[in-house]
RNA sequence: GGACAGGUGGCCGAGCGGUCAAUGGCAACAGACUGUAAAUCUGUCGGGCGCAGCCCUACGUAGGUUCAAAUCCUUCCCUGUCCA
């Protein structure tokens, strides 16, 4: 490898990074014929990869591609503690099993991005079981009180008077030990680990090994735009949704997030993003089609060229137009229920599962939403006369088709 | 072990005997507008009852005082601060 090879490497591995630690040490470690030992460390507590966890993904995917392998800790041990990563409380632990359900379902969507050739699966319960009480006490000896304290969310919680439960103090000191018996050379990460790698680091030095170099990526903002996204948040979008939920999540962001998720999310060009960014500077370009083309090339990636398309054909005839979707969804009516052919509106929308509640029921009426076949419900006393086919719909987005058993 | 403070709706947070299904903010949902499930503005936001009303369940847990309790008393559980 000369040195121009290198440099361009090392441009895109830059690329939507937040941090290097240390980009000397990776210039060190990546040599020709050199196949590396990246570790990434996944939290099973949820059992769904999102477009967060993706972006971590993506880069990994890269690394492979030139070769090196990717040490994919499922961190089962762990997640029996709590990730008490930018928590403002405790977090509940997880059963055993339902660990092993999120590991399972994790595992068949990360390889929607990683090799599996190239990807060795471990658990972190594999070597932290194995472990007596002396050999945890003589791991947390190498660590102080202080220096996990650093933690910005420990001191927050503590300076704020939260509780802090000791066991997730060690959580750090695990998460570094497992970099320790994987021996691994490289760690990628979200910035809110770094802390964690950097443990890692302090931990594989004082057993005599090479400090891993950490690339950190930034943490995705969400669908609120605000919040980081997480499951627990439900400002997801996950890699399994439906390419027309996919699509229609992603034109939900604010604007501004737009080119982020271009960076980190899918493989435009960083010069065409440039030119983007100008022209809607300049006004050249609707900021919606900028959108769409992005929630375009990221739904193409999971659900392929063709099914985008026809996600995009949805949205517009939707939303734009405010047509009906091609598909809706059969809701069935007993019979029994009708009167005369009649129901009472609000009956009918519960029992075709459109609101959760009567209450709710009367009140999507109240406000306006209701509509059958295109048309306006406006009393809530009203009985209707329905028959097979007749589409309800409530707001934009729930819609139903009577049928009658 | 002791002293003190606190536990309220999905979250944050007021209320501290009746007018409390509980102010306000966030989130969510709906409407208007639009460029979208963006932004902005407006409204809704425990449940049941064919419903301008009535009833049920909720303010950590279990009891008690009272015509009346989220509000007062007691038990227990949980959290924090300080002292030991």
């Amino acid at each position: 490898m000369n040195y121009l090879e290198m440099e361009e490497m090392l441009k895109i591995i830059r690329r939507g990074c937040a941090e290097i630690i240390s980009e000397a040490e990776l210039r060190e470690k990546i040599k020709p014929g050199v196949r590396l030992k990246i570790k990434y460390g996944a939290d099973p507590s949820s059992p769904d990869i999102h477009l967060g966890h993706t972006v971590v993904l993506r880069k990994l995917r890269q690394l492979q591609e030139w070769g090196h392998t990717v040490q994919f800790l499922i961190g089962d041990f762990t997640g029996m503690i709590g990730d008490p990563t930018g928590r403002s409380t405790t977090r509940p632990p997880l059963s055993q099993e339902q660990i092993m359900l999120n590991a399972q379902t994790y595992q068949e969507q990360v390889f929607k991005i990683l090799l599996p050739e190239q990807t060795e699966v471990v658990y972190n319960s594999a070597w932290c079981n194995a472990m007596n009480f002396t050999e945890v006490v003589r791991l947390a000896a190498r660590y102080t009180v202080a220096r996990i304290m650093e933690r910005d969310d420990f001191e927050k919680r503590f300076r704020e008077g939260r509780p802090i439960g000791l066991h997730e103090l060690l959580y750090p000191l695990i998460q570094g030990y497992d970099s320790v018996v994987l021996k691994s050379d490289i760690e990628l990460c979200g910035t809110d680990q770094i802390f964690n790698c950097l443990v890692a680091r302090s931990l594989q030095q004082d057993f005599g090994q090479s400090p891993e170099v950490i690339i950190a990526l930034p943490l995705l903002e969400g669908l609120d735009g605000v919040q980081k996204m997480s499951k627990s948040l439900g400002n997801y979008v996950g890699v399994t949704d439906p390419p027309q939920e996919m699509f229609g999540k992603l034109m939900s962001i604010p604007d501004n997030l737009m080119f982020k998720y271009f960076e980190l999310l899918t493989d435009i060009e960083l010069g065409s993003l440039e030119q983007i960014r100008r022209d809607l500077k300049a006004n050249n370009l609707h900021p919606r089609k900028v959108k769409a083309d992005m929630a375009g090339r990221i739904v193409s990636q999971y659900h392929g060229e063709k099914a985008a398309q026809l996600a995009v054909q949805e949205f517009d005839r939707i939303f734009r137009d405010r047509e009906l979707p091609a598909d809706i969804p059969e809701k069935i009516i007993a019979a029994a229920n009708l009167k005369d052919g009649k129901i009472w509106i609000i009956n009918l929308l519960y029992e075709m599962g459109l609101v959760a509640t009567k209450a709710e029921g009367q009140r999507m009426v109240c406000q306006g939403a209701v509509l059958i076949n295109q048309e306006k419900v406006i009393d809530h006393r009203q009985d209707v006369l329905i028959k097979n086919g007749l589409v309800v719909q409530i707001g934009k987005r729930k819609f139903g088709r009577i049928r009658i058993v």
